[in-house]
DNA sequence: GAGATTCATCGAAGAATGTCAATACAAGCC
DNA sequence: GGCTTGTATTGACATTCTTCGATGAATCTC
């Protein structure tokens, strides 16, 4: 009787932040913002997004705080205006959040011995 | 009169591929399905995901289902087993939608001429 | 063939999300 | 002060997503 595979192959670690992350990226709008943020040399106003963007005024200004609750871009008021940028780290951070998925690390953290697992064909 | 700001900065591209990738990865369980299967070297076994993972079976199947017509997983039945394996190019594609976003390509493809942009106060 | 096991699919319930109209808030101008 | 403009928030609705029980399909053993 022999184990169809490698015992305890499942990862269990929390994983919520890095999918968070992603979550707020699974939007093309969200998507647009970003780009945008990530091309422009200077802060962008809001009144840019809301007129560039094919969305109403609450939902740009919905998708920009998520964006902002996620800590990837920052904003800062002059006068009437709100500017955003890009926050420094927001690359960093997703790139982080896809090393850690797709790159072997911290091997011994997260197996879990998972003894009763199927058993494999002769084949 | 001035401008607020660049006059044409945002992107309007169409990142619907791109944002659905993400969305892809937008679950914990998914990610640890990935990241299991990143770190495997052999093929995994879905009974691995269903004993090690706290979903029921068929909550299961409906991950690996969206991760392959996703394109970033493939099965291959054996017997009365179905194997996982990560697609060989499921990282480079990750990697490739990240970039479009942060890297500062394709600089004239995107933009459009938005003329009525909000005026700056003197500051 | 019948029965058992593994995995996929279907259908439904609850939660989360995207969108917008209405409204509130903040700042500048008269 | 009141008025106007730019932005954020609220509340509601429709859509999508996650999850699971029930069921079906595929394969193996007997």
């Amino acid at each position: 009787m022999q184990r169809c595979c490698a015992p305890a192959a499942v990862r269990r670690r929390d994983r919520e932040g890095e999918a968070g992350l992603f979550r707020t990226l699974a939007d093309p709008h969200r998507l647009a913002i970003l780009e945008t943020l990530a091309a422009a040399e200077e802060h962008v106003c809001v009144c840019d997004f809301t007129a560039g963007l094919p969305l109403n005024q609450p939902t740009v200004s919905h998708h920009l705080r998520l964006l902002r609750e996620a800590g990837l871009i920052e904003s800062e008021r002059r006068g009437t205006w709100v500017y955003y940028r890009l926050a420094p780290d927001a690359r960093a951070r997703m790139q982080a959040a896809l090393d850690v998925v797709f790159d072997d690390l911290a091997v011994d953290e997260t197996h879990e011995a998972n003894t009763e697992c199927c058993t494999v064909p002769s084949r």
